[in-house]
DNA sequence: GGATTGTTTCAGTAACTACTGAAACAGGAG
DNA sequence: CTCCTGTTTCAGTAGTTACTGAAACAATCC
């Protein structure tokens, strides 16, 4: 005990040096790790998958289930299945290595790349049925379902206004959305620019 | 029983015509509500509140916590708490009726100006920590918090880099939500136009 | 003052989501 | 075939969030 510590105060070779630099890149990458687990439980992923991604991200090298459970203190039950899920999303790939029994997992690098990918599968998720669903909902307001009396109502009349404001409304957002996707990669700096430009 | 069933279909005056209309409207009403807080809650606004929005923006006119509670079918304390947030955020107001007890609640009519601030809040709770995490990791893995030695090392670079890249993206993605925020109302559709005429 | 009408709070509970650990499964290697 | 190494599934449970109903509170009227 005493001569560890004696070691850490007064050694100062190079290799000291370094163990101390590997400490603190771990602490920092559980920052982020952290953060980012955080963040995505608010965006609907929940906060093991967005931990794992985040220390796949980080560590931009492939990992295996086992140094997932050690590094975030997860059963091997939910690391499968974490895995796996982010597999789905294709935000991760799995990856064999030449030889080896054991499946690795690594993280797409391109950040644009990565959230492309969600922000595609959010509006075809959320999105895109409540745009149905107005549509719908129009229809349903029509004068072809309510007649002809009936629909010239101002309360309907009203109703149908408000529907189409939020319909306008989401076809924006959606048009945005895919310019995002569409223009991942280097595109989407592009879009940026011309819109910080105009204004 | 059957004079009521006789009633519905051989009654065509105007009046049947009409009530046949306010049902429609009211299962139309209801589907929007439904569709509405199913959205909201994979966007981190909970079922109920995001009905109760629904509920006054599409009704159009000022609805009392009765109101509330007898249309979504919740309780008292539920309808109150709820209604609390929704003002709290800052998408439904609170009005009094002159010579009235009761205080009745309606929603922002402007579709941009309520998702403005949905976002302008999202983006301070959510990107804004982000963000500064990943900045406080890049100070604990500069040279000054490492030393020179360490820091030069692949491995620090290299993660350095990663945090770089995730810093730029979260950094362009906050400006389109900050022209999303500060364009709301007509504004935003110029946004949008200028977007699509670029590409 | 008490009665009336409406609002807020909150303890208890229902409903749901995420996680564990163990068992079942898969596919080489010997 | 059995043994070994690694993966997937899943029943049970811990932890979390949302909701109710009742009680406390507030404001106005008589």
């Amino acid at each position: 005990m005493d001569t560890m510590e004696l070691a850490v105060e007064t050694v100062v070779e190079p290799k000291a040096v370094l163990n101390a630099a590997d400490e603190k890149l771990r602490v920092t990458q559980d920052l982020f790790i952290r953060r980012w687990g955080e963040m995505g439980a608010t965006w609907g992923i929940n906060r093991t998958m967005a931990e794992i991604h985040a220390l796949l991200y980080i560590m931009g090298q492939p990992c295996c289930t086992d140094d997932v459970m050690e590094r975030l203190n997860i059963s091997r039950g939910n690391a499968s299945m974490s895995l796996r899920g982010l597999c789905d999303w294709g935000i991760i790939r799995r990856l064999h290595k030449r030889g080896e029994r054991r499946e690795y997992f690594e993280s797409l690098t391109d950040v644009w790349e990565i959230f492309s990918i969600i922000a595609a599968e959010r509006k075809r998720r959320e999105m895109d049925p409540v745009l149905e669903t107005i549509r719908q909902c129009q229809v349903m307001l029509s004068e072809a379902s309510l007649g002809k009396a009936a629909a010239k109502r101002e309360e309907v009349q009203l109703t149908r206004q408000r529907l189409a404001s939020m319909e306008e409304f989401m076809e924006v957002t959606n048009k945005i959305f895919q310019q995002f996707i569409g223009n991942a990669k280097s595109g989407l700096t592009r879009v940026v620019k011309v819109l910080l430009k105009a204004f």
